[in-house]
DNA sequence: CGCATAGTTTGATCCTGACCGAAGCATTCA
DNA sequence: TGAATGCTTCGGTCAGGATCAAACTATGCG
């Protein structure tokens, strides 16, 4: 009220253990049911949807209504940029009693992030499209060269599919483990996508860290080299 | 405590809307008493004793007595550019009932960020930094090459005695209002106190916003252009 | 049609935490 | 040394909001 935009009630949003948990488990892009959610957080279905409704009415949740059931995501990857803001800032702070066990080590290593990979994988990848001018880096906006496009092509990513969609194709991300930028956006979905149809990687049931095979790990650094 | 840090403590901590003004308050960087804190926040000297202990103790802020003075300011800019993140995603979204005002005008055209220059004209300067190559951007990481080092001699800023402290000279800082970087790190504060004493800009008191002369906006738009 | 499942609304309970007044420390100044 | 100022601690009050059970609505299935 007083002045810039009201910080208080969205921190204060986030703030509460049980929605917490629920941005956090949306974190991947998934979307989730209001009983799925309710399990997660260790709560009762009633009171999930107290919290459901009000995330949906300020905007940081989306509802999708099929058939009998409600699915829930993040609003937008704004959101998710921003929840991993805080986490950046909470895992320097002494807030956190938590000690880096191994999940937490795979998690630093490889993770989704709203459906693109994101932990010291995303950003080595990252670095290495922007260090051969695959990508360009202008203050927040990126993009892709023709360089660039031939590469994706390669890969196998049908870059005209996600020209034509109305989803921003690049996009950077802080990682809040590694504390530099990922690429997010519709590339960077079609990215991980592609990664897993090519057997490279697997998504953790239960957890946002993702498994990287053996031959996974070795095609990776082939082509995305530092 | 499931997986990541722990965010909702963290949240929790800023969700509330006198520590949240208190934070407000100390994102243009300078200490205040806690008296003066107790008066924004338009709380009592023991609650705002309370607050600031909490917020310390987590961290967030750094506490220096001077005399029989206390001062808090915030722990590091990190700190700020969470925040300034919060920002953003709170602009975005229903949750603001607030209209941008003539005051929100003028914040959006140049405020302090912790000590530097936010808002369109940071955004400026910091695309003109690195259109002309005298920034380097990588990834989250900012250098400043030799020929940036030369212009900052010509505009007057002291790089050796900036080089010599243990602050990190140049770092991003996502602008809430822009939704782009703009620059912050010892070089960001320093630009900002120059473009003071040169008569280019003045701080308004009591309010983040920057006054900019006639003067100032026409020689800032020469050093400075896009 | 009813029965079952998914979700929301309502009402009541209960607990955390913000808040203030008063008293207690600490530091400076006379 | 005392008086004044700035801040912290303590104790008690109170409100907001998280929680759940139960009742209600909506959708799908047989």
């Amino acid at each position: 009220m007083r002045e810039g935009p009201d910080i208080a009630r969205l921190a204060a949003l986030i703030g509460d253990p049980a929605r917490a948990q629920i941005l956090t488990a949306l974190m991947d892009g998934q979307a989730l049911t209001a009983s799925e959610l309710a399990e997660v957080a260790g709560i009762t279905l009633p009171t999930a949807s107290g919290h459901l409704a009000k995330l949906t009415e300020a905007d940081l949740l989306q509802r999708r209504k099929q058939g009998r059931h409600r699915y829930f995501q993040l609003a937008d990857a704004d959101v998710a940029a921003a929840l991993e803001a805080l986490m950046g800032l909470a895992a320097g702070r002494g807030i956190k009693p938590v000690r880096p066990g191994p999940k937490d080590a795979a998690m630093r290593e490889a993770r989704v992030c709203y459906n693109h990979l994101a932990g010291r994988m995303g950003v080595q990848m990252f670095q290495s499209l922007v260090q051969r001018d695959y990508l360009l880096e202008r203050g927040e906006d990126l993009k892709l060269t023709p360089q660039g496009s031939d590469f994706m092509a390669d890969i196998g990513v049908d870059l005209a599919a996600l020209e034509a969609g109305r989803a921003v194709l690049c996009r950077s991300c802080l990682d809040w483990s590694e504390r530099r930028s990922h690429l997010a956006g519709s590339l960077g979905r079609a990215l991980l996508a592609r990664f897993e149809t090519l057997g490279w990687m697997a998504r953790d049931e239960g957890s946002r860290a993702i498994r990287v095979s053996q031959k996974g790990r070795v095609a990776f650094d082939g082509h995305f080299p530092v």
